[in-house]
DNA sequence: CTTACATAGTATACCGGTACACTAAAACGA
DNA sequence: TCGTTTTAGTGTACCGGTATACTATGTAAG
């Protein structure tokens, strides 16, 4: 019924040349067609609504010029609407895009791991994969560390690795967000953690206690809940803290923004002022940081900058052949906004 | 240095059969290999690590197991934050993942929708397509008709069209919104669109006229203010309605959640309550919604559904030849929070 | 006039799977 | 016992490009 795809030895035997000479004209090799052939070939190439398969492109380059991306979630239907994996996603996209790479999208549901499906990942159909934010026991990339296929991770790998990486230096941007509510006079500061199989949050409890360890502060256990990176962590947390018998603490850091809304609402409905009562400090500088009552202070990332960059050192290796091992890592900045305030109580 | 990844072949001579053999074990033709011989295809496979090459079975069965989505974008790097997109793209991802297709983005940056990219989505890339929330004038899509490669359409089109498409019933939902408004004693509602160039918008602004007029009320032009689908257009907006001479409204329906938290910032800045003052109803019922102050009165879009569904539509196409032309229209729900009150003022 | 080199191509095999048509042996039925 | 069907395979060509190595022509240099 409908006609068949035309190939490129359509396109050949139309222009009365080879083939390999339509796949000069289609890859530019001005070198290698004169500028007479060159045109008539484009122009069958119009008549017949010629477009090449990318696939048997691929086959034969061994590169498909096409990039995997892997998130990790609990969730799969809600994955991507977490502020944080949407402006990587966004981040890797735009790279990707204007590197002429596509990106293919996948997903480890659960943190557990599984490295069975290395075989995925290493059937060709991605040039190179980037983990984002794999847990910190990553059995995954470990497996993808016998193969050939280039990874690049973004988030800090807690101990030695050969992988090319590029993190957030949590445990700096930790301390700054609690050296800036030490500043302000607070001595009981809580800490609500994300997901603790995530190195993220525990560096950024690491950093949390740098900070209090640097001023020389005791370190209370009763004041580190950890979560999950969500606002229902954030709420119950939240309560759990400002309603118990004794040691409330004055300031709370929270690993996230999501997680602080989730505290806000709870300290709202407990009319407990914020910040005159209790400061808040949240962390990601996400939609609606700057809008939530009272506007929040945060440490911002620069999460779509690292999904670009991401691209670039996936691509070094892919195209350069660069070997892997490279790393970055950049700085997060504190954005003072009105959810923290001097503290009131006498240490 | 690195061994050469192992082919079909390889493990065929090491087991003693012939590929074809292989290749029958791996695609579970049980009719075709005895137990035995399977055993040890099996373990050769194994000891090589092979890994089947997804290129070259999409080369040879002229399918890649693998869906394309194209999202529209003015902003590339923020694309999905855009909670609707985060969310269509979970529900696809889901439905994707578990009917083993692999999942590959596109954006399209602005909405001049380019012919020319045709060929990138039918290079055999993609088996089949997912255009989210096209504009409203869809080029893109017209060129696609040309094509063999099939397609799903989430959105509906303004006009007549042969495509497969997935629907929210956007004239109902805007009417419900709209009546809701309307039982509370509301009589000068105003309306702030999202982006003018998506149908989306353009039918839920119907829907507020048809709302309007079956209530037998005429409908003022001065209510009705364009705009983009985010928090900025629904603050401007919100000032411009509230603050000039006459003619102010005494609710106000915004086509998105993002453009109600814009418009609910505004008023608060202004010193208006809502929804004593002023009632505001949303679209969407996106995270936050139900958190804001006041909490959000909205409509839910079943958009993970939708999502999820547009894969079986697609993969109807693609795998079970279904031709396309089918279509589904889902409903939205009204969300009752605290944002809509009775009107205080008389008609 | 001959050699050398650039220009504009072409022929062939190959990338790594699978569809299709075929076959040998075993099992089964009458 | 013979013919038929089932089981368990195999051989070949092909999917649609490209790498590699080769050739024919023109032309500049010696």
């Amino acid at each position: 019924m409908t006609v068949k795809k035309p190939t490129i030895r359509d396109v050949a035997r139309v222009s009365g040349v080879s083939p390999m000479t339509v796949s000069h004209v289609l890859n530019n090799r001005s070198e290698k067609v004169g500028a007479v052939t060159r045109e008539r070939v484009m122009q069958v190439i119009d008549e017949l609504h010629y477009s090449p398969s990318a696939i048997a492109r691929g086959l034969s380059r061994r590169r498909l010029d096409s990039i995997g991306v892997v998130f990790y979630t609990q969730t799969p239907s809600r994955l991507v609407s977490a502020s944080y994996h949407g402006d990587i996603l966004g981040g890797i996209l735009e790279a990707a895009t204007s590197r002429g790479q596509s990106t293919t999208l996948f997903t480890e549901v659960g943190f557990t791991d599984n490295h069975t499906r290395v075989n995925v990942y290493c059937d060709g159909r991605c040039d190179g994969l980037i983990f984002v934010a794999p847990p910190a026991e990553p059995v995954l990339i470990r497996a993808m560390e016998h193969t050939q296929v280039p990874f690049v991770v973004i988030g800090e790998p807690l101990g030695e690795s050969h992988w090319s990486y590029i993190g957030l230096d949590n445990i700096a941007a930790a301390k700054t967000a609690v050296e800036h509510l030490i500043a302000h006079g607070h001595q009981r500061i809580a800490f609500l953690g994300g997901n603790d199989k995530l190195s993220s949050s525990l560096l950024r409890g690491c950093g949390y206690r740098e900070a209090l360890s640097g001023a020389g502060m005791k370190i209370d256990p009763s004041l580190t809940l950890p979560g999950l990176y969500n606002a229902e962590t954030g709420y119950q947390r939240a309560v759990t803290l400002m309603t118990r018998e004794s040691n409330r603490p004055t300031a709370i850091f929270c690993c996230s923004d999501d997680i602080a809304f989730g505290a806000l609402k709870a300290l709202r409905d407990l009319n407990i002022n914020v910040p005159d009562e209790v400061s808040v400090i949240g962390f990601d500088d996400r939609d609606g940081a700057a809008t939530s009552i009272p506007p929040l202070t945060t440490m911002r990332q620069p999460v779509i900058q690292i999904g670009y960059q991401a691209v670039e050192l996936l691509l070094e290796q892919v195209i350069e052949g660069v070997p892997a091992g490279r790393s970055e890592m950049w700085p997060a900045e504190l954005v003072v906004r009105d959810s923290v305030a001097t503290c009131a109580v006498d240490g």
